[in-house]
DNA sequence: GCCGCGTTGTTCCAATGTAGCATCCATGAC
DNA sequence: GTCATGGATGCTACATTGGAACAACGCGGC
């Protein structure tokens, strides 16, 4: 069934199809619609904001559905949760140049990626910053950690807001 | 009152004695009774954990006491919160040969630290990086953003855990 | 058709965190 | 000493975030 949905919104999820073709998963109609509606936010949203607006549309949602499905696009690299906002963005790394690599033995799908929070405006900005990513891999190497996933995240004022802020 | 606590215990806390002093801050009973808690656990401590612990000794505590008594060792330097698992660890940074300075204008007095989590002895290690600092700054400056907080977590497997396992 | 398994529905509950107001108590002015 | 003040704590109730367990559905291959 079709959702009217903005071109920047189309584009994002059309990636999407070919990520989870690609990986053998299946972008159902709720999938696609909570990444959708998470495509479409201004800022990072709350798994019960995004249940709610899900509700508009499909009115036996509950918890657990919109848990299972932001698990789902979590594990296939489609979104981020942002951990100091408890909060989900949509993963924009196709826009990045080259997509970093994971290296292996790591279990989780999703890019390495910083992210820089707008205290102001609540935008968030995704970052994939090699030198970052490096720093912390040297930082742990140096402790003998063998390093997992990372949480990199930022708050502060963004350029737009600094600029307008007087 | 007194507590029995353990050297390294008291030693911690003498040192948050004398920031607090130095701050004109009042470490009282209750405070200084739940920094130790933290600083004995040998992993990070959830809130409800520490109420339960706390219970012990002060029957009538609540969730408002212990979240209020966290804010305040928080918003003083004296713990960490570690957002990926909701936890709270003592603040080590006087192990640390200097103590990092804090950018001006930043409103919290905690130092700029980073964490890693050891996923199977769920011990943290808190280090205190200036090349990690300063390569999230250059990042941040790069896209326009003015640098408030940060957050930099790391989950992987410890030295001491990695020998041990096989 | 029928089975098998991934997906979704449904109910209930666990864990984490906060608002608002009352009460207590340390401190300093008088 | 007394009293006023403001911070610290007690206390009730509630808000937010997340997950367990099991039933029902539905699309594949056979
Ligand atoms: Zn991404
Ligand atoms: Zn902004
Ligand atoms: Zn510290
Ligand atoms: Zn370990």
């Amino acid at each position: 069934m079709g959702f009217e949905f903005a071109p920047r919104t189309l584009s994002l999820l059309s990636h999407a199809e070919t990520i989870c073709a690609g990986r053998g998963v299946r972008l159902t109609d709720l999938r696609r619609q909570v990444l959708g509606l998470i495509v479409q936010s201004e800022a990072p949203t709350g798994a019960y904001e995004l249940l709610d607006r899900l509700r508009a549309t499909r009115h036996n949602a509950a918890p657990p559905t919109i848990y299972r499905t932001l698990d789902f696009l979590l594990e296939n690299g489609l979104v981020h949760r942002l951990e100091r906002l408890a909060a989900f963005v949509p993963c924009i790394a196709h826009d990045h140049p080259r997509e970093q690599a994971h290296e292996p033995g790591c279990e989780n799908p999703g890019h390495a990626a910083q992210f820089l929070i707008c205290r102001r405006c609540k935008r968030v900005v995704e970052i994939a910053d090699p030198a970052l990513a490096d720093a912390l891999a040297e930082a742990a190497g140096r402790a003998g950690f063998t390093l997992g996933q990372t949480t990199i995240e930022a708050e502060g004022i963004c350029a737009a807001c600094d600029a307008a802020g007087k």
